[in-house]
DNA sequence: TTGAAAGCGCTAACAT
DNA sequence: ATGTTAGCGCTTTCAA
């Protein structure tokens, strides 16, 4: 079933029947019509291959994004897709696992799809120039910065919290309230990643309080599930560690600890304060709110599209854009009693 | 920076290129590291487009996802993935958004990545079979059902939960527990879809049960999201409706109908039992515990592919296959006092 | 307004 | 072991 099926069925050549799905002016009303017809007695549907080979280029901008289930993703990622509909562009969105390199995807999908630009969701920290020079055009990196990396500024663009600097104010919020054992919860403070940075600005609240460093406050996960922050949570808990507040990285792990904690006996927050970093929904409805810094995936999402666009049609240098996170007040963080 | 100018760049012919490239033996060595030092040095990325438009089939298995953000599909979606994986075949995700059609988008993929059987996630229960005429090659519906539309069953594949069936277990578990005042959460009990199915299962509990409807304890959102939710349920308690049981038909919904009930002062379940079905992650970790009917989300992905690899593999014919739900006892439910 | 034909980048015969 | 070449399905000049 190809475009030369639909031709012979209509009676007219295949550049014809190519104008009509095109929606070129200059084809007679009732060759439309018929072709028209023709296509939909014949479920004929064009191969974007083909097509998309022989365009000279397209209207397509690639989101490569690592783990779509990922629910702080999911409010960036439609306002991503929103962004790039309103500029006339169309987004193509690949989904990898954690094992794939963004970069390779990133560059498969670019010449795959002819893309204009590229949004990576979820990358790594640490980038070298050689990787980044497999992608040929322009990128933007979506909620993370190249920290760990070697890149020069001038070598990409991001859109991004300060995660060391969020971190250190979540903490001081915490130490505002009087809270002076403060735990943490977190995947690995040697992650090259979020969870390193936001570590570091753990201990430096801590440090710029005149408050040491325990590390058996400092709960590691490995992972960013639900179960394992679970578990960190409840073997802090054994150690009868006596802290009176708890720093959790991310929400979703916030929303296990929670749990953990109220299953330990633990009332939140007359026992036990808690704050967190993300925002995203349903932590929302946990009880009490959970407490958190939102960052503004909507503004993330958006920021990301309109610093692509600026290359890519205007030609403008990179970016980076640092966004601020809103503090939610939930009902988790109460002054130390 | 095509395959031409790899071939030019080392001094072969494209021919030998393109076989280094797809690792043919009869390549000699030395030419080998030549060209693929060429290819590192170029960063050449095949267009696949035309690597798709020339090959004679491809070992693709198209995802078409309503909503990747929904917790739901994200174990189905993982469990789908590494069984296409494990077969040898390759995934491709299409992520559609709500407004758009599912099987268009279906046969667009098809035909562009010339699949070779898709599965749809999240799609509408009404199909005609002029709709899926569109769609020329092997398709299951995972989670889901024809059960509005005009399909003959030996038209289409699926997996999926007996909704009302489901439904009605969910509600003799609250009656069963002497509640005799049931509410409902729901999206809409005319949806075509699946909160209409499980409506149905609510209302057969009831009557079954000598129990009779009232339409006060019906609350609908007219969407899935958790701020409706915990409107409806908030409403619901205004009405001072003095339901003991709430029966929710997403765990999404029903993390948020728990908010709306303790933040109105009702505790549970001492005050008001709740039941969900679904069996995401996130709603293992709200406090209490939310009961619910568990659809196993790993063996309907794997199913789905099987039931489609059989078909591509050895040409069966379409099956339907039902997968039960597993309660998972939570402490959201309690016996009337 | 329509048709003929070139060519997008690649793979796989078919030659050598 | 390597090169030459014919298409894959489509869009787009160029001609008529």
């Amino acid at each position: 079933m190809t475009i030369k099926d639909v031709a012979e069925h209509s009676g007219v050549s295949v550049s014809t029947v190519s104008r009509v799905l095109n929606n070129h002016p200059d084809v007679s009303e009732a060759v439309r019509s018929r072709v028209m017809e023709t296509v939909r007695e014949l479920h004929y549907v064009p191969n974007s291959s083909a097509r998309d080979l022989v365009r000279p280029q397209s209207d397509a901008i690639g989101l490569v994004v690592r783990g779509v289930g990922n629910p702080f993703f999911t409010g960036v990622i439609r306002a991503i897709e929103d962004t790039i509909a309103q500029a006339g562009y169309t987004m193509v969105l690949h989904q990898i696992n954690s094992g794939e390199d963004e970069l390779r995807a990133g560059a498969e999908l670019a010449r795959s799809k002819r893309l204009q630009g590229l949004i990576l969701l979820g990358g790594c920290f640490d980038y070298t120039p050689e990787q980044t020079a497999a992608l040929d055009i322009p990128f933007v990196c979506c909620s993370y910065t190249n920290s760990f990396g070697s890149l020069k500024k001038s070598a990409y663009s991001s859109v991004s919290i300060d995660d060391q600097a969020e971190a250190r104010r979540a903490v001081e919020l915490l130490i505002q309230q009087g809270h002076r054992k403060i735990a943490v919860l977190l995947d690995s403070i040697h992650d090259h990643s979020i969870s390193e940075l936001r570590y570091r600005g753990y201990c430096q609240a801590l440090s710029e309080n005149g408050l040491s460093l325990d590390s058996e406050l400092v709960a590691e996960t490995d992972t960013f599930d639900m179960a394992a922050a679970y578990e960190a949570t409840r073997r802090l808990l054994e150690q009868k560690k006596d802290f009176t507040a708890l720093f959790v990285i991310a929400d979703s792990m916030a929303i296990a600890a929670i749990k953990a904690l109220r299953d330990g006996g633990r009332r939140i927050p007359e026992d036990c304060s808690i704050i967190a970093i993300d925002g995203i929904d349903v932590s929302a409805y946990t009880v009490p709110t959970l407490t958190t810094l939102i960052q503004p995936q909507a503004s993330m999402g958006g920021e990301a599209v309109r610093i692509l666009l600026d290359m890519v049609e205007r030609g403008t240098g990179n970016r980076h854009v640092r966004v601020d996170t809103t503090l939610r007040v939930g009902g988790s963080v109460a002054p130390l009693n």
